[in-house]
DNA sequence: CCCACTGTTGCAACTGGTTGCAACAGGATG
DNA sequence: CATCCTGTTGCAACCAGTTGCAACAGTGGG
């Protein structure tokens, strides 16, 4: 979990036998500028703002190649679609109200106690990043609401 | 959380203005013989091989309205994709190990704890049917595993 | 039994994303 | 600088699922 070094990245693949090519150059500017989550079509909307001949396939099997160098983490919103965290932020959770469409981080703190307890309880380690609580929010509770669960 | 009265479904359809179909008749016929999770495709097969001319929309349209009438329930298998429920299984979430595909089911009591503490910390109520806590379970937790999370 | 109202269906286009494959191009080597 | 190896790209087909819309068909009323 520790600073993303995008300086370093054409050597860190090339030293896997992989390789520094146009297309990753341009997806690794943009994540470089990204904060906080996106998704794979908005980057590659971001990456055709660039470059726009740029091809989704591409975009998305370079995520992959990132996410297996840990430069990008990905979890699932509360659609299911993937969404990708770029680091360095600390492992965290979502929560999701399907009321208001609002969404808050989980610290590994507040998951803590479920965390443990599947440890304890079945040897389960839970991938905390991958956790998107769906439900709703203090403020949508007592309202009439949209059933979008 | 009662169990599923597939009799009186036409009626209650009718009863708020909604109809009962020939195209309903066979998802539901389906969904009647189902125990567990089922994807949408997958009923969408069954209901293929009853009657080969179903359209897809109209299914997961029917599945909405049935979800809507509480007949079945959806939530997110670990790639995110929806996973239907049909009852009377008791309200529970998922566990899933993304190294051996495995899946189990977290009882409301496992997850009291984080239920408890969102609801208390946040006013957050949780819908544990849509809750899937991806990680990596005691047998392939010491192991060199696949990083299908 | 027929009518009219309106919910539902079929269809076609579209979205986000994945896959197999042949052509292409990093980059290590000499 | 030329060569070769193999990872990567572009493309086209495909997959699961959604949407807008015109035609269709349950259903309750007369
Ligand atoms: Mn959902
Ligand atoms: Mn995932
Ligand atoms: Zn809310
Ligand atoms: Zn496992």
């Amino acid at each position: 979990m520790t600073a993303p070094d995008w300086q370093s990245l054409p050597d860190r693949l090339r030293a896997r036998g992989l390789r520094w090519t146009p297309q990753r150059r341009v997806l690794v500017d943009v994540l470089s500028r990204t904060r906080g989550h996106v998704t794979g079509s908005q980057l590659l909307e971001r990456c055709r703002a660039i470059e726009p001949a740029t091809i989704p396939s591409t975009v998305y099997r370079t995520l992959d190649v990132l996410e297996e160098l840990g430069m990008v983490r990905h979890g699932h919103a509360a659609d299911g679609r993937e969404e990708f965290h770029v680091l360095p932020e600390a492992d965290h959770g979502h929560l999701h109200c399907g009321a208001c469409g609002g969404s808050w981080d989980l610290s590994a703190n507040e998951a803590d106690g479920l965390v443990r307890s599947l440890r304890a309880g079945r040897g389960f380690v839970v991938d905390l990043s991958h956790v998107t609580i769906v439900g709703r929010c203090g403020a949508c509770c007592g309202e009439p609401g949209t059933e979008g669960w």
